[in-house]
DNA sequence: CGAGGCGTTGAATGGCCTCAACGATGGTGG
DNA sequence: CCACCATCGTTGAGGCCATTCAACGCCTCG
């Protein structure tokens, strides 16, 4: 485990596209075996820890990452200092489309979990997709995602009550490959991260799950591992 | 005026592409002159009074749009049946961008003033972008902009205060091109729209406009066009 | 062992929602 | 032409819910 000056906690080593365990998931599942020869620049592949940055806004965009497991937030600072989450970047989501345009980053990238993420050039996606109309498709795919996904943010997450917003959070994590979704456990994030999420302060935040656990909604079978009651859960979501 | 039965209001004629006076800013400004020669589909161009729905979430998405002046609102409902504006689409803004990948519309589109688009096939920008990397581009811009726009719709107007969110959506406008920002005027939109933006419920919002005009940070010029004072209301936009 | 971070809880305040009423406006039909 | 109605903006009263400020216990880490 090797600390770094850099943006990265540990470097894993070069990543092995051709044979990635995430390759049909993966922007790149559209490459054929005569794109990879293109690939000249090594393709990094990182650690990071919780609370480490992945890059910050503002930064010059000359890299795009995915995720390979883990969970990265996005965060946008307001005028007042304050700081807004806008989405999460889970396993195969892609980081850092807009440095394909050449933009610096919009938001920090901040992992919330241990996080394993590959890093690629901008330039090289750019390249490969100037005639390759495979990955072309996945791009604006992976654009479409995010819209979606930025969309559902603001209407989930971002209206009504503490309780509702909380409940549909669970809910959202829970099928979002965040947590595990066989038996409806899941590792909730800080109170503060939840609270950022949800637009609401983290006391509310914490009253709130609190509450849910009182009312059996939330079981805890690890430490801060937690069983959901997804059918009642679902009711207070909506409505 | 001819009234229609379909989604149109009024269709206003075919478009000319090539002498578009948007032709600068719209999403085919790259295209060369032998890409005009393979538009085949006529490119119908509508007009659509306020209230007129465009196309409704779930529609298949067979058409994109341009508008070339007014505004559309983007409309996603809620589980417990109530509405969320989560976009504005207003001049050279394209609609639809879904549609090029074959899914259907995510939200209704309605016109909130006189609102004039051109419609094109979706298949046509899909044709055209198989062998054009400029219009690749720019699609991609198209993307990357309507995702900052939603993110943006989540800090500024979707936090904070119910005063600091009309003040961003009084500031926003005047700067968006949906209203007069030579002299700072704007002609405000329903109360109950304005809410639905800013996640606030119709009677506070009232107020809260009745109060910055009582305060003379909105003065009403002609009837329902107001002047703002931009250096006051960015101050309470700002914490 | 002390310090700091985190989750929790309490008490008080205030801001927003809810329900309700009322005036102004504009379109419709008698 | 005017009465009528629907829509919209406004305002009031009351109650609830989230925020704010504060304190406390628990844990990890130095």
């Amino acid at each position: 485990m090797v600390k770094t000056v850099t943006l990265r906690d540990a470097w894993s080593g070069e990543a092995d596209c051709r044979n990635c365990s995430l390759r049909d998931t993966v922007l790149f599942a559209g490459l054929a075996e005569r794109d990879f020869e293109r690939i000249h620049d090594p393709i990094d592949q990182f650690t990071l820890r919780p609370g480490k940055t992945l890059y910050h806004a503002g930064d010059s965009g000359d890299f795009m990452f995915t995720v390979r497991s883990g969970a990265c937030k996005l965060i946008q600072s307001l005028p007042d200092g304050s700081q807004r989450i806008v989405r999460l970047a889970c396993r195969s989501d892609v980081l850092g489309l807009e440095a394909i345009l050449g933009e610096r980053y919009q938001h920090d990238a901040v992992a919330l979990q241990v996080t394993e993420v590959c890093r690629f050039p901008a330039r090289m996606v750019l390249d490969l997709g100037a005639d390759n109309p495979v990955l072309h498709r996945e791009l604006m795919a992976r654009w479409q995602r995010a819209l979606t996904a930025a969309d559902a943010w603001l209407t989930e997450l971002s209206t009504g009550s503490a309780r509702q917003r909380v409940a549909r959070l669970l809910l959202r994590l829970v099928r979002s490959g965040v947590c595990d979704q066989e038996n409806s456990e899941c590792h909730l994030f800080g109170r503060e991260d939840m609270g950022a999420m949800i637009g609401v302060t983290t006391e509310t935040t914490s009253r709130t799950v609190a509450e849910f656990r009182r009312q059996g909604l939330l079981v805890e079978t690890v430490p801060n591992r937690f069983r959901l009651d997804i059918p009642k859960l679902r009711r207070i979501a909506e409505e």
